[in-house]
DNA sequence: AATCCACAGGAAGCCCGGGAAC
DNA sequence: GTTCCCGGGCTTCCTGTGGATT
């Protein structure tokens, strides 16, 4: 009884390997070797390197497209494609931390191109930039304790000891603004009139359309010589993405007729999102294992849609800080139990009450603002300004997912667990 | 046309923890 | 140890504002 189950869990295990060939290739990291729909892109890119490479000054390159459209990919796809004809180094893996090059190509007969790939998102600051940049071209930097110039010049004398060109591609630039850490663009974007032998590009990546007019001048001038946008993927193009890869990393016949339509359809609704295309069509997949189908059938796909949007959900409400936990359930604990709409007085007040009950700090009402402000950004409220007239101007806010899931969730914590219940006083309202 | 509400959201600065250098 | 520097969360103070009401 016992071996005649565990031989059919093999079996099971056997099966599963039916669908898929290659997991890596349906993850976003990965690089492929082709790249559809982007060949205009991928020579406007060249283009420019190439005669920075000659020996011009190089320009400056800034790349728009909303996310998933294929911006970094294409920008590493150049990268490696340049380091293995002309010979440097290029680090491109931006979460692993260390000093070795993800690819190194030795030519001595040529200067080294250095292609650094950095996100702003985790490299948020002036100081954090720079050392990085120092960390690859080997001089070690605190991450904190040094003035920032003295920073600055390292880097400085690092990048012109020799005969190079250094392109810095900075993935997520607007992550550099939010944090008024804009010096650094400022101060790379010039140091080409400084340098005497190496020579630096810049390559700005940003999915903020307006990202541009809420630079500096100076800056802008400098860092958008040469622009490229990144037009979103329509549902034909996705299908042919998908298809390609689908030839690659999937067992023949493992994927049903119009699997790959629906994803593609799904994330063109999503602005052409590629990454969410690709990773529909991965978990989609998955699903399809675990129930052993033989194929991956629509039905999965739409099962993989609802998954991804509540795995979403439950991990940003997992990882929120307790003060937006207690904002937020401020906001469910109102629209559960209110008639009325919802503005950002009420929460304040139902807020002060929840942190009284649990014992926790009450901050100010500016404070709660801009919390909210954050629970807007990440989709779980949604906030918008209205003018009450008489009444006031203020913002309207609703809960942007299923309440229940937010509470459900919530709850989990403790501290929330304790106030739970705690009912919101019924709000008098004119109108 | 003037008023005035209930906030939004910018600016400046405080405080704290963490890390490096001295 | 002390001193310096940085970043992040937060407060204080402030100016700005759309439109119903006066």
């Amino acid at each position: 009884m016992k071996q005649r189950s565990l031989e059919e869990l093999f079996d099971q295990c056997i099966s599963k390997r039916l669908i898929i060939k290659n997991k890596d290739m349906l993850r976003h990291s990965y690089t492929p070797d082709v790249l559809p729909h982007r060949d205009e892109q991928i020579e406007n890119l060249v283009h420019p390197l190439i005669s920075a490479l000659k020996g011009e000054t190089p320009s400056n390159i800034l790349i728009y497209g909303k996310t998933g459209t294929g911006k970094t990919a294409v920008v590493k796809y150049v990268g490696k494609a340049l380091v293995r004809k002309i010979g440097g180094k290029f680090y491109y893996r931006p979460y692993i931390n260390r000093i070795k090059p993800d690819i190194e190509v030795k030519n001595d007969d040529n200067a080294p191109l250095y292609f650094i790939y950095i996100n702003c998102e985790v490299v948020d600051t002036q100081y954090r930039m720079l050392a990085k940049l120092c960390e690859y071209l080997g001089e070690s930097v605190p991450l904190t304790g040094w003035p920032t110039d003295k920073v600055y010049d390292t880097f400085f004398n690092a990048l012109d000891s020799s005969k190079r060109l250094m392109v810095v591609v900075l993935d997520e630039i607007d992550g550099l603004l939010k944090k008024s850490s804009e010096d650094i663009l400022y101060n790379l974007t010039r140091i080409n009139t400084d340098l005497k032998n190496a020579k630096l590009s810049i390559i700005g990546i940003s999915n903020d359309l307006k990202f541009i007019e809420f630079l500096d001048p100076r800056i802008k001038s400098s860092l958008g010589e040469e622009e490229l946008i990144f037009p979103p993927y329509d549902a034909v193009q996705l299908v042919n993405i998908l298809t390609q890869r689908v030839s690659e990393a999937f067992y023949p016949d493992a994927v049903g007729t119009g699997v790959i339509q629906r994803c593609a359809a799904y994330a063109a609704q999503e602005h052409g999102d590629a990454r969410r295309a690709l990773d529909l069509l991965r978990i989609s997949a998955e699903i399809a294992e675990r129930e052993n189908s033989k194929r991956v059938e629509e039905r999965h796909v739409k099962e993989a849609k609802v998954k991804t949007e509540n795995d979403r959900v439950i991990e940003v409400l997992r990882t929120l800080p307790a003060q937006s936990k207690l904002v937020l359930y401020s906001v469910v604990l109102l629209e559960k139990y209110n008639t009325s709409t919802i503005v950002t007085g009420d929460v304040y007040s139902v807020y002060k009450d929840l942190c009284r009950l649990s014992g926790q700090d009450i901050l100010t009402q500016r404070r709660i603002s801009d919390l909210i402000s954050e629970l807007d950004m990440l989709g779980i409220l949604n906030a918008r300004i209205v003018s009450k007239g008489r009444y006031g101007r203020t913002r309207e806010i609703r809960v942007g997912v299923p309440i229940n899931q937010i509470k459900r969730e919530l709850e989990t914590d403790y501290k929330i667990e304790r106030v739970s219940s705690y009912v919101p006083p019924v709000q008098h309202k004119l109108g």
